[in-house]
This record gives C-alpha cells, structure tokens and sequence, in this order.
DNA sequence: CGATACCTTGACCACTTTCAACGTCCGTGG
DNA sequence: CCACGGACGTTGAAAGTGGTCAAGGTATCG
C-alpha cells in the first residue's frame, strides 16, 4: 500500500475543516478526532484500497483526487465516484470494500482506524449526522450520474464532467478572467468515468477545443472561454 | 395527487415490519410510530410526488412497485431506482424533492408527516440508524447500477434486471419448481431503469426465450427455465 | 365491439467503439 | 545534455450495437 505518514497538521490549519465529516464538530469534539487522526499520503496511480479487502480504517479526503471504481469480469471498468477534497472514504459498519479506490494524483489522507472512528460516531451526534448528510449527498450525485450514464450523448458526458469540475472545486469567474482548469484524470479514467472510451474522450474535447468553448494549455489544463456555452452542452436544464 | 386513505393495519401485523425503517424500533418506538403513520394508496400510473415539489412526508412502501425518475429538458429519461416493499420514500432534511416518484403498479405506502417523523429520528436513535443503514444500502445499490448503465450490453442489462427482480423480491426455487415472475413494470419503464430503447427491451427478451433461458406465459409472466444461464448472461462474475 | 395502451418485428441508420498508426511529453540514464 | 523508452494522447477508417422509424399484432376496459 506503500502510505507514508507526513507530518501533523492541526485540525484548526486543515484546509477541509469546514468541509468534511469533521465540519460539525465543536472544539471538544475536535480534540478527541486530533487525537486518533493521521496523515498518509499516496502516490498518483497507487491504490488506497482494493475490492474485497478489509476495511480497517476511514479517511476524509484532505488533497488530491481518487477514483471509486468497480470491474466486470471481463476487465470492462466503471469509474463511480470521484473523490475529491473533504470526501468521505469507507464505511462505517462495513468488514470490506466493495469498490477499488486508486490515487488518481498524489493524494493526502486524514484518516482514522475504523474500530476507534466507529466509537467516535456512537458517542458523537454531531459527526454521525454530518456522516448521513454526506451518505444521502453522495446518493443524490450517484442518481445524478446515472441520467448522465444512461442518457446524454457523448458531448454531453464531457461538457456535463467539465462543469462538474468546475463547480466541485469552487473555480469561480473573477472579472472576466476566465476559469482555468486542471484536469485530474488521465483521458483514459475520464472514459472509465463517463462510460466512454478515450479516443471518444479525445475527439469531444477536442471537439469542444474547435467549437470555441474551451482552450488548451497543454494536455491536463484548458481555459473555459465560453461558460455559457459548456453549461448549455451539458444538456441539462438548469445549471450544474 | 388522488391518494386515498385505507384502513389502518396494526404495525405488528404489518407485511415490512421487519425489513423497513422500522425494523430496529422497540414496542415504544412502535407505539409513537403508530401514532403518526396514515396508509395511503396510489393508482398504478399515479405520481406520488413531483420534481421540486415540497417534501410534504416520507414513508416506506407497504405493497406495489414505484419508481424514481428524472428527465432532461428534451424528454429524455432515466429511471435512478426501483423503490420495492420495505423501501423508504423521501427524505428528511430536505425541502424539495430531486426526483419524480411515480406508481408503478397499485402503491400502498406507510406515509408520516415529514415535521413530526423529523422530530421522531432527533429522538429515536433506533430508527435514524436504520436510516443511514438504508441509505448506504442504496447508494451501494446505486453505484451497481453506475455499471450496468455505463458498461453492460443490452442482453446483460435485461439478464441482470431480471436476476435483481427475483433476488429482491426473495422468490425461491423450491424443489424443481421454476420460479415464476411478474414484470412489475411496462416494456417502456423497464427501458428507462436500464436505458435503452422499449424496442430494444422487447428483442432482449425475445432472444431469452428463443434461447431456452426463460418462457413466457403472458407479457407481464414468465417462467425462469435456465437459472444458471440467466446468471451467467447477467455478465457479473458472482451471482448477483 | 371499438378504442387505447402495450408489445413485437423488420429495415435502415447513426453514434460510439474498435483497430491501427502516429505524435507528444517527460523522466531516466548514458 | 541528449537520447531513449514508456506512458499518454490524437486522428483516421471500418465495424457493430443499439436507436429510429414504421407497420402490424394483442390485450384490456369501457
């Protein structure tokens, strides 16, 4: 698994304070989670966890980006959820892992045992019901995919996936500059994400590229020139 | 919304008793449960509840299939689950719902008011961890989905529909007797939980039955003649 | 008995995949 | 410093799966 542990950061310094399973709690509450947290980091590529395994610990999710991923047995994958900064990663209550999760960059966990975390949850109203708010948004995102699995075109996987990015790390337009974007998915997971493959993940950019709505910096960064133009590529009725 | 207000069965008597959100409560919790809950039916056909209506109530479905949907702005659509006896409808905390729930067949729900079934979970533990058991069950529910949706073919999405409608619905071989299914769901529903074409669903199941796989009594029966060739054809590497 | 909703089947077509070749970036080691 | 190798990405042509369009069949309910 080939994890290092870094150096404690405070809770109080934790870019993710205010955002993860942690959000909810008070100073006391804090204190006993300081307590029993540690930082791992993992290399781009590495899994963090497998299908199967045992789950022996929980984490939040604290920089960079993982992918939950599931196989056929036939070697076809699907990509089904992204995980990004202040996401949750295991299960509480849960022996083992129904999903493969893979460092998609380098990633930075904070992360707890499972058995000591679970005890946490029983005494701690605040972080077990932060806990379910977080368990019905990932459903709600889960359901949301499924439309775009299911129904949208090509072109409107990758528009739909772009404005996602966008809005799930919080780039905003600042007077007219326009929103610059690193992609953190080699094509080939964005295919596994969107139920595609990555030539067609290649040609719909690109095809985005010489439509005008985005341009290219080098292969993993682009500017959005057109924002109204992505949203309506989306094919969704309201924006994102 | 044309519900109609039946007759109140006893909770113990109730046909979920045991598998719904109330399965972890006491004869206490039961009692107060009791107090709050009405039977409401809906016709096969009816809508339960809109996108972006107020969440007026939850409640677990007693008898009859229903589904939730969401449509895109030009009419395509996507079934994102089926909601089967003991499934819970709604969700507290939120003022809107994201989906259209829609009566699939003749509907009986356990409906509560959502305030007072809000103040219920703040003081019944029992029966708000039942709920975050439920709603991790169904984002895991969710997420298989994700891959039937993004990878499988049609022949697999039909087997593998099928195969989840027995393994949910609990029917048994017993002793060489096929089991035997009812579609809870029209050719064109059916298309939308999975994602194709009504035409298509119709020729999927076609080629089933020409392949010995399973017979047809009417269109809404069938007998299952090859359970292990229906499973193999779900492309799952382990009975689903 | 007729109307309507539901289902089946066929022919054709389009979008995405598949297969293949080539191009580009980046790290490593000579 | 440059050359090599491998991973990643682009582009083109051909093929295939499932969609679209169309016609006809069947069950059910008034």
């Amino acid at each position: 698994m080939n994890q290092q542990i870094v150096t404690r950061i405070k809770c109080k310094d934790c870019p993710i304070r205010h955002r993860a399973v942690c959000s909810t709690a008070d100073e006391t509450e804090l204190a006993s989670m300081e307590q029993i947290k540690t930082y791992t980091t993992h290399r781009a590529g590495e899994p963090i966890l497998w299908r199967g395994d045992e789950i022996k610990f929980v984490a939040s999710i604290v920089d960079g980006v993982a992918t939950l991923g599931q196989t056929l047995e036939d070697g076809r994958t699907q990509v089904v959820g992204l995980m990004l900064p202040s996401d949750f990663i295991g299960r509480p209550g849960r022996e083992k892992s129904k999903f493969d999760i893979v460092a998609s960059t380098d990633v930075t966990l904070c992360r707890f045992e499972r058995k000591p975390f679970e005890h946490l949850l029983a005494t701690t109203p605040h972080i077990s019901q932060r806990l379910v708010e977080i368990a019905l948004d990932e459903l709600d995102a889960a359901r949301d995919w499924m439309i775009l699995l299911g129904r949208k075109t090509a072109s409107e996987k990758i528009a739909t996936f772009l404005s996602m990015l966008i809005k799930r790390q919080h780039i905003e337009r600042i007077d007219g500059m326009q929103p610059r974007l690193a992609l953190p998915l080699t094509r080939e997971k964005i295919a596994d994400y969107l139920a595609l493959t990555l030539e067609t993940v290649s040609r719909q950019m690109t095809a985005l590229q010489r439509a005008g709505v985005l341009e290219f910096t080098d292969r993993r960064h682009f500017n959005v020139l057109d924002m109204d133009a992505l949203r309506r590529a989306t094919g969704d009725d309201e924006p994102l």
